[in-house]
DNA sequence: ATTGCTGCAAAACGTTTGCACCTAT
DNA sequence: ATAGGTGCAAACGTTTTGCAGCAAT
């Protein structure tokens, strides 16, 4: 287990919910985690068997969707029609830019987005769940994007 | 034609972009402005499909795209993995809160949110080329929520 | 011992593509 | 005449499901 922490915080989820603690699931934790920025779940499939795992894609698609449910990861969705997930363990709330040329995304802070949801929610009578707030732009100096090879 | 003025704007964007300007395409787009609400392109294929219309699948998902790209229609994705429309023509900038229980999207507008992703854009170097803020929510009282038949 | 999880393959879902025919220009 | 659009069906990529065997409780 690479990450003692993270493991135990899932570990007390899946033990609340009822849910059995597995080897497969410890193991999808841990390459989650490991990767760098946002990944979809086949991209994790992809690379856990290129690394000589045996969990299957069931176990992978099911086990991110647990580790969303107690907050270890965060679903993120940019548009494209496919689910991408991202670390949330001991990182900062934070929304995306994603460039529509190149695909890169890059995340920013602004305390003036926190408050809107609950603002919001409070007019109209419903309680916050989350919030999704993406940019979409381009980058002002296209020659210097060192992204620029992943064009469309 | 139901909407004459949409119509002309149509016609004059597949002119200038040299596509053809086909009887199918105007009728996607009277369905189109038409329909209530949010729609995925298979639903408005499937409810022209029951009006008796002989488009076929791929011109409707291709007219959608063309009606995105000249802004007659805007695209927007919930984070369901299913491309959105709705209808832009003399609409305002809105955002979104969808119900996370029963599926029912509300529009909202605030005027703090527009601003932001120029200042966001202005201070990494990017040209804003559109946003999307989705909030997630429950409705506070339940049992007054005329949807709570669509709840999952 | 029971229930839930796993791996596998197949199905499902929304969307895109290839192709032969057709039509707006 | 010809480039481009159409309808159809088949392919695609992502995600979900059914099922038999297995393992955590």
């Amino acid at each position: 287990m690479k990450n003692q922490q993270a493991a135990e915080v899932f570990r007390k989820f899946l033990k609340d919910g009822k849910n059995r603690i597995t080897p497969e699931r410890f193991e999808v934790l841990d390459a989650a985690l490991e990767y760098e920025g946002h990944f979809g779940a086949d991209d994790l499939y992809i690379l856990m068997k290129t690394q000589q795992s045996r969990v299957s894609r069931a176990t992978v698609y099911n086990t991110l969707e647990l580790l969303a449910q107690c907050d270890l990861l965060i679903k993120r969705n940019f548009g494209d029609n496919t689910t991408r997930y991202e670390s949330n363990f001991k990182k900062q709330v934070h929304d995306h830019l994603i460039c529509v040329d190149c695909g890169r995304i890059v995340e920013f802070m602004n305390p003036k987005i926190k408050q809107i949801p609950s603002e919001i929610c409070g007019e109209l009578g419903f309680d916050v769940e989350s919030y999704s707030f993406n940019i979409f732009a381009r980058c002002k100096d296209i020659k210097n994007c060192k992204y620029y090879k992943n064009r469309k």
